[in-house]
RNA sequence: GGAUGGGUGUCGGAGUGGUCUAACGAGACAGUCUUGAAAACUGUUGUACCAGCAAUGGUACCGUGAGUUCGAAUCUCACCCCAUCCGCCA
């Protein structure tokens, strides 16, 4: 959500916006409404002023005749204002459904670009393993050291079900407690936020309207949430915080649950793309202004970066560009990180920021120094998800004889330093 | 699944359809008094939108939305939310 205001007055940076995005958005119609809008609004207080001045003369009148009269002069504005406000209520559907469709503004550092394909990359990082024999893929992998069943993870969940057993579910009990210790060392406050979550909560952070098809809902209407950065954005909706309190950053541990309804031909096969997995996620509230949500941002996605580089993963940095940016994100960096098989880079992580765009329509604010309320702006970024971590964890460090080096720094956390031994 | 009670400002809490510009109390802030503090006393104390360069003016907000009325915190209806009890489950 932007600010009224602000669309009026910069309406061409809007539909330079929309186009970027590539979301098909007319401001114009916007724009007419709000003037529909505002003349029903200026018209229906002066009559509301009227009937308000009238009120005291009505109750203090003195004789029955001045009384009756001073009723009869109100019945008229009666019918004026019904008509104002029938006019208003109508305008005011539209208006609130177009505000729900404004795309917020893409930062000139973001690439034109019609898929993902166009994506930037600023940033590689490790050599791309090289083998001296023919590596497996992480299924192969996986299903033989007992680690991963997606047969009977079929049967009883569908398409895209999974079981992980014995040093899978160690791994990522590894993968978690070091996340937990490295992002928790970094001033994040570690959260395990509700997933079930009110639809408002999804309204506020931008996945409703437009996201309906991608989510699991319950028969109380909630929803299961895709990422922890919907309760954790919910947590202080509808609050004022002091100035000194912010930033506030979050580390989420939760479940994740996507239905996955626009990728029916996609990573059809292992753990990339499955409707529930468990992912760490950091969110950050910090104080309105710009410079602030780029230093948060860059520190978000460094923080995963020296994450995946502490685990010796070879990987690069996108930054998206406009066609895959969301309606109320700014700006957004991927991590990918080298997956063998496939000789390609794959999404891991995203980070990216929103300025107030998330805060107006959750309510989310402070004082600033000076005492003046303001929107807080918000940022997230993908701390490091499980399974998918998996994939190229396992992939890169696959030794010839089927087995996998643990990464050194896991190895306290995991136990052992090789699966399969 | 069944039953009941309740949503008023920063908080507690009143509120017979018109003077609600929401009583009263607490808190916070400022001042008086004081060597300083406490106490006491006095005053101030929300948010959003519209018009305006501004000073300012207007409107709305008592959970949300409709309705009745010249006029609604107050009456009617629907919904949302909160709490408690019983049952069931962990």
């Amino acid at each position: 959500m932007l600010d009224i205001k602000f669309i009026r007055e910069n309406k061409d940076l809007i539909a330079i916006a929309a186009k970027k995005k590539h979301i098909d958005f007319d401001v114009e119609k916007l724009i007419a409404a709000d003037d529909i809008r505002r003349k029903a609004m200026t018209s229906s207080e002066k009559l509301r002023a009227e009937q308000n001045a009238a009120n005291d003369g009505i109750a203090s009148a003195k004789t029955p005749e001045e009384r009756t009269k001073l009723i009869a002069d109100m019945k008229v504005v009666k019918v004026a204002l019904e008509k104002d406000e029938e006019t208003l209520k109508t305008v005011m559907k539209d208006w609130q459904n177009l505000m729900l469709q404004v795309p917020n503004i893409p930062d000139m550092s973001v690439p034109d670009g019609n898929s993902d394909a166009d994506n930037m990359e600023i940033k590689t990082w490790g050599e791309k393993t090289k083998f001296a024999f023919d590596p497996k893929d992480h299924v192969e992998i996986m299903t033989a050291l007992g680690m991963l069943d997606l047969e009977r993870g079929q049967k009883v969940h569908g398409f895209r079900g999974y079981y992980l057993t014995g040093d899978a579910v160690k791994l990522c009990f590894a993968i978690w407690s070091y996340a937990l210790d490295f992002f928790g060392g970094r001033g994040f406050l570690p959260v395990i936020p509700p997933i079930v979550v009110r639809k408002i909560n999804l309204f506020g952070t931008g996945y409703l309207p437009q996201g309906e098809e991608d989510m699991y809902k319950t028969q109380d209407g909630d929803y299961l949430a895709g990422t922890a950065e919907v309760p954790l954005m919910g947590l202080y909706a509808d609050e004022t915080l002091t100035v000194a309190e912010l930033p506030k950053k979050f580390l989420g541990f939760s479940p994740c649950y996507r239905r996955e309804a626009g990728a029916h031909g996609k990573d059809v096969r292992g753990l990339i793309r499955v409707n529930e997995f468990y992912k760490l996620e950091q969110v950050i509230l910090c104080e309105a202004n710009h410079e602030a949500s780029v230093k948060f941002h860059d520190e978000v996605n460094a923080n995963t970066e020296q994450f995946i580089e502490s685990l010796n993963i070879p990987y690069r940095t996108v930054i998206n560009c406009g066609a895959d940016l969301g309606l109320g994100q700014v700006k957004k960096y991927d991590i990918e990180l080298w997956v063998p098989k496939e000789e390609k880079y794959r999404e891991i992580s995203s980070a990216s920021y929103f300025h107030d765009f998330q805060t107006r329509r959750l309510n989310i604010r402070y004082r600033d120094v000076e005492g003046t309320l303001r929107y807080a702006h918000s940022l997230n970024g993908t701390a490091i998800p499980t399974p998918r971590i998996l994939v190229s964890l396992i992939e890169n460090f696959q030794q010839p004889d089927g087995t996998i080096k643990v990464p050194p720094i896991l190895v306290k956390y995991f136990g052992k330093e090789v699966i399969g031994k």
